[in-house]
RNA sequence: CGGGGCGUAGCGCAGCCUGGUAGCGCAUCUGCUUUGGGAGCAGAGGGCCGGGGGUUCGAAUCCCUCCGCCCCGACCA
């Protein structure tokens, strides 16, 4: 049991003025941490006993799958060098040299020094499978750390790596994980889906994030209420309804027609009195690809141009990894007149010379799937205040690849069963991820397999956000006067709240309940502070403990008040009723 | 990195435009009263006005420069 009047625990009536979020908000007003820097926070005790609260749920759960270690935060450049990582990290790695000039590098992720274990030591298929994990503390120089823990420079992670003979062992690593971590999120109170990810442009063959949908989260997720398809906007797909085509006019192919000042699409549907989806929109871009030159690998910038159609935007992560491009920006004029021509606002398909395929250098054309079978399009003719009509995708232009590029929108038919896709923000807590052999093959892990022969070992890693636990749930649970935590990570079960401890009757029976509450297994803070009851109630509010007991004038009746945090219910109960209701109260919780 | 904003007491802010030596609320400390939803009265303490440079008789205020923090975009647990 603890005492309030003791501890530190630093409530603001205010706000400091630079948190913007409700958990930023709430993780400072009640004491949770303290800004340091920019994504850099001290956990104080309630805090601290929280994110202990919710490793012992991690830990337990990757006990039952998997064996903790404890790997260095700091780590020489070398095995970055081995796996190619010193580099195309970039500027989100904090690198530093030692004395001796030695560049070394804050852990970040931990991959590298998972291998270099595992190629060290693994020598026989009989060793495998292994699953290796930690919890420890990264460090990432991220170029915009914001929103209190949401997106931090330092964090806590949980994570592992598999190591597996092939790949259907690695699904059962994987499926391990995906179950350790329902596990998890569960346990942890956490409303979340599983969602379909992009495995980015560093290959690997499936990925699945656990999402916690909040206004807070930086991702966009589309699911589908009536199937539970589920994914990130990075991925999402979805099914278009019919567009209606536009008759042809002429002999039906392509017609220049003067089009004065119409360079946006709205202007260009209005003038041809059509839809901005039989428009035709065009989007240019230089992209930076590793490309091997034959003495090392250099950054090349090539033009990849997108169209589709007039109401769709393109997904940039689709697009890069299509393109297998690192980098990509915008056409500026002279790239433009070089590849189209013409100017920005008249640009179109028509007399482009696509490439045949994405790994040829020179212009490369990517098409959406949703120009696929239309017919009698507009789009700009690559001619100041001229489109063409006419247009006919396959026909009048050809593309190196045909493929989903675009975002998928609200309203959109779900891929799996056609229902109206939702659209909302999340924030990912969890993400699961198979690698294959990125690592082990360039790092040189092998093992002998059954019939003696060498093979590369297969892997797979995951990764938990403990902050982010703490702070996807305050996104899930607040109200103006602070927040509630579910029992399982909250710092305290229950705050034993004495009205008034000059009532030296009532700080006695509240101790003594406390303690009778700690006995029974509660983790009970007792608020035995000199302050006015209302101020009391107001930090009980404001600090994330999910019950409260207050012990007041009732008690000359024997009674005292049980008050459920998240439903502001409170029910009068005898002491020696307080207990079993309390049990029953946080189990159903 | 690009764009925007902010740095004045522990927290929230005013003062800056139009230079004259810093103020309000909350918090803190003391005393009395009060004691179930952030109490009242009386008194007190607390500031290199983010750092450096410049203009000026004089700079929180004007100019230059650096630093820090927040927000919006490209990245990820």
């Amino acid at each position: 049991m603890h005492r309030w009047s003791k501890l530190f625990v630093p409530t603001l009536r205010e706000a400091p003025a630079d948190a913007e979020v409700a958990s930023h908000k709430f993780l400072l007003r009640s004491g949770y941490v303290r800004q340091l820097g920019a994504g850099i926070y001290s956990y104080l005790f309630m805090g601290q006993r929280s994110i202990n609260k919710i490793i012992a749920i991690v830990r337990e759960e990757m006990n039952t799958i998997g064996q903790e270690f404890l790997l260095p935060g700091i780590m020489p450049s070398e095995i970055w060098e081995q796996s190619g990582r010193w580099t195309s990290m970039g500027q989100n790695m904090f690198r530093l040299q030692d004395r001796k000039g030695a560049w070394l590098c804050l852990g970040m992720t931990h991959e590298e020094v998972m291998t270099d274990i595992a190629r060290k030591e693994l020598r026989s298929y009989k060793q495998l499978p292994q699953i290796w994990y930690q919890i420890q503390t990264k460090y990432r120089d991220e170029p915009r750390p914001k929103a209190g823990l949401l997106r931090v420079r330092q964090f806590i992670m949980k994570d592992s790596y598999s190591f597996d003979l092939d790949a259907a062992s690695l699904d059962e690593s994987y499926n391990k994980h995906d179950q350790a971590y329902r596990n998890i999120f569960t346990r942890s109170g956490l409303q979340f889906v599983a969602v379909e990810a992009d495995s980015g442009a560093m290959g690997g063959s499936q990925s699945q994030e656990f999402m916690v949908y909040t206004d807070a989260g930086e991702d966009l997720i589309a699911s589908c209420a009536s199937c539970g398809y589920a994914a990130n906007m990075e991925k999402a797909t979805s099914r278009l309804s019919a567009v209606t085509e536009m008759e042809p006019t002429g002999d039906g192919l392509p017609e220049l027609v003067h089009t004065p000042g119409k360079a946006a699409i709205a202007d260009v549907a209005e003038f041809f009195q059509i839809s901005p989806a039989s428009d035709i929109k065009t989007v240019a871009y230089m992209a930076a690809r590793l490309s091997d030159t034959g003495k090392g690998k250099e950054t090349v910038w090539e033009p990849v141009v997108v169209f589709l159609r007039g109401d769709h935007f393109v997904n940039e992560t689709k697009l890069m990894g299509l393109v297998k491009a690192g980098e990509l920006r915008p056409m500026n004029g002279e790239e433009l007149e070089k590849y189209f021509h013409g100017p920005a606002g008249y640009l179109g398909p028509v007399g482009l010379t696509p490439v045949k395929s994405v790994n040829e250098p020179g212009l490369k054309v990517i098409a959406d799937l949703g120009l696929e079978n239309r017919k009698n399009m507009a789009g700009g003719a690559n001619k100041l205040d001229y489109h063409f009509r006419n247009v006919t995708p396959g026909r009048d232009f050809s593309w190196t690849l045909l493929a989903d590029i675009r975002n998928v929108a609200e309203g959109e038919g779900c891929p799996e069963c056609g229902s109206p896709l939702k659209v909302a923000k999340a924030v990912e807590v969890g993400h699961i991820f198979k690698l294959g052999d990125r690592y082990t093959e360039s790092m040189g892990a092998r093992v002998l397999d059954p019939n003696g022969k060498e093979v590369t070992p297969i892997m797979g890693c995951y990764g938990i956000g403990i902050e982010r636990i703490l702070t996807a749930s305050i996104e899930q649970n607040n109200d103006a006067n602070g927040f509630w935590l579910p029992r399982a990570i909250a710092p305290f079960d229950v705050v034993v709240t004495v009205t008034n401890i000059s009532d030296a009757s009532l700080l006695a029976a509240g101790t003594e309940i406390a303690e009778k509450l700690e006995a029974a297994g509660f983790d009970v803070l007792l608020d035995d502070r000199d302050e006015r009851a209302g101020v009391k109630f107001k930090d009980a509010d404001l600090v994330g403990i999910p019950f409260r007991v207050n012990v007041g004038k009732k008690i000359a009746e024997g009674k005292v008040e049980l008050v459920t945090r998240a439903s502001a219910l409170s029910v009068d109960l005898e002491i020696a009723e307080l207990l079993p209701a309390l049990v029953v109260a946080s189990e159903t919780k």
